[in-house]
DNA sequence: CTGTTAGCGCATTCAG
DNA sequence: CTGAATGCGCTAACAG
């Protein structure tokens, strides 16, 4: 009786050993039964279902993470959870992925580099099967981590010249030159590019690069302008009072996302100006408001649910490369999507 | 020489016992250091630290979990991840967890039980600390597997008077009912409540059948709207549309939710309807734009955020009196938190 | 405060 | 197609 002191391990929980007793069956059988059911006989198979059923058995992720090495999720960090810019992005991530068994793993940033390193390094001992960052600065200690760990990265709402991992995104740069020109074929000349709040929004940044270029392409001096109130719709308001007033008013403005925009617009509705008359008002995002707002507004369109369901596909093309021992050359690395300017009647 | 075929297997990442070795420690004691920092002595720490630094180790999570049966995450299942509905509440959660280094697993249903039922399955495998789910209805497998896996469960979104698990909510019929005694204050007798397009949304059902409630009570006779368009801001648009018109109009409208609420307010803004002189307009919810829009909105605020830190403050209190062995009866088992409803220009 | 021993539940490996 | 042995990396339990 060496066996009668109850050592205080385990959950308790139904394991595998249990189902295949059930099922009078080896546990090998019915490990593989779950990795593939055609690979056991049909009879075992029937047996095996009904153990599962009778017991409510469901696999030990942890177990089978460590035997295998391989964690059956891929994390995920975003600048920000609220908002509604990732949302699609997250939902294609989610939907493309749970076919082939694998758990979103999320995290937010919250615009910090430190933040996204501290979820880069919650990650990592998860194991995942890959990473999607979305197209912030990293710090090198990231990196490091990254490169350490071994895991595939693929960056998405991004585009870089020299990336260093896959990516799936769209030029930044490129959304603010054509912004700009689309203002300038109708008209307009005094464009004032109005940033957000936060200083550390990458993706705005490189659309006001876009637009200084744009800008001084067309011979005009770019102008900025930051805001200081912290809440997206009051700074788009605050925007829009201050850059339509004093000497030299802007003629346009193009918001560096449509919830700036939308306060503007709102602004406007609540102050009776003609919003169109007074300024032309362009967003970026094509949220869902963007179309009922009144004026309706003129914005860009990312692929924001493309985005993430491409991401997801190289990262489910990379991993079945690694597992089949396959050359990953033929995943494509750089993946550009289009976004569409969105005309309606704010510009 | 027995050693000398190196098996295919591990993922040659750096582990506990290449830490401990580097710092010149046993494995126990390098663990030790992760749980808690003081529990070794001062050099030691020391000595660790440099090692965990130089080799960049992270915590194999899976490892971890499996030896000591706990998972630290924390599954959690909503009814949709677009819409903002859920933001502050996930964002409390991840917040007020991530001090205790519980990793957040989140999962939507799309409002659908099978859905949840899945994720639900998913969570059980990750062996999660508690669950938290949002208060819809369960399928009764699902109402099983949670019983069969013995996790905790916190239900949040929810207040039932019969409870199964820790619940952290509001009472969607009194929204219902407060909304109408508002509305009927006012001086308002033809209030139509207006439901979303989806028939499952429980939430809605139990505000209108507060609705209704109330109405009898006030000796008036009830009325409800579902509208076919499933987006919600023309869903909205098409109520106040439908419901304005006719021999004998509403004077009150009562939405299910701010977005349904604002596409009225935005048809109105285009059809240029004095909205306030035509039919109050009331929603629930109180997005962020319900205060920008014209006229802005009266609404109901649920406790978004506080709901999320009360849940995730009960998960972990119950996980505390778990790891302790104390007793679960200090729990507040039954958490009522109160909404407000906010008055402004619609209603 | 620290080390030793054993085993969590599964998948890999190899042998039938 | 199936089974037996082995160990993934860590922590619980116990002994010093």
């Amino acid at each position: 009786m060496t066996q009668s002191a109850r050592k205080r391990r385990g959950s308790g929980r139904t394991t595998l050993h249990n189902v295949a007793e059930l099922a009078g069956v080896s546990a090998m059988t019915v490990s593989r039964y779950f990795s593939n059911k055609e690979s056991v006989r049909l009879d075992m198979q029937q047996r095996i279902a009904a153990a599962i059923e009778q017991t409510g058995y469901v696999r030990n992720v942890f177990a089978g993470s460590l035997a295998s090495a391989r964690g059956r999720c891929v994390g995920m960090v975003i600048p920000h959870i609220a908002g509604g810019v990732y949302e699609e992005t997250i939902q294609a991530v989610t939907d493309t992925l749970r076919p082939f068994g694998y758990q979103l793993l999320l995290a937010s940033s919250n615009y910090s580099t430190e933040e996204e390193e501290a979820a880069v390094r919650a990650f990592i001992g998860w194991a995942p099967a890959a990473l999607i960052l979305t197209g912030q600065k990293r710090s090198r200690k990231t990196t490091e981590l990254l490169a350490n760990a071994g895991v595939p990265v693929v960056e998405t709402w991004a585009h870089k010249t020299r990336p260093q991992h896959i990516q799936v995104g769209f030029s930044n740069p490129s959304v603010g030159k054509d912004s700009t020109h689309y203002l300038y074929e109708r008209g307009y000349r005094r464009i004032v590019f109005v940033h957000p709040p936060r200083t550390d929004d990458v993706g705005a940044n490189d659309r006001a690069s876009g637009y200084e270029a744009a800008m001084h392409e067309l011979g005009l001096a770019p102008a900025t302008f930051r805001p200081q109130a912290t809440v997206l719709l009051d700074a788009g308001a605050e925007a829009f009072r201050t850059l339509t007033s004093g000497r030299t008013p802007a003629d346009a403005l193009i918001f560096s996302n449509d919830n700036l925009a939308a306060g503007a617009l709102l602004h406007g509705l609540r102050e009776r100006i003609a919003i169109a008359q007074t300024c032309a008002v362009m967003g970026f995002g094509d949220l869902s408001i963007a179309d009922k707002l009144v004026p309706s507004l003129t914005t860009v369109r990312p692929p924001r649910y493309e985005m993430g369901r491409i991401a997801a596909l190289r990262v489910i093309e990379l991993l079945r490369a690694i597992e089949e021992d396959a050359p990953t050359d033929a995943i494509e690395r750089d993946n550009l999507l289009t976004y569409e300017i969105v005309e309606r009647e704010s510009a």
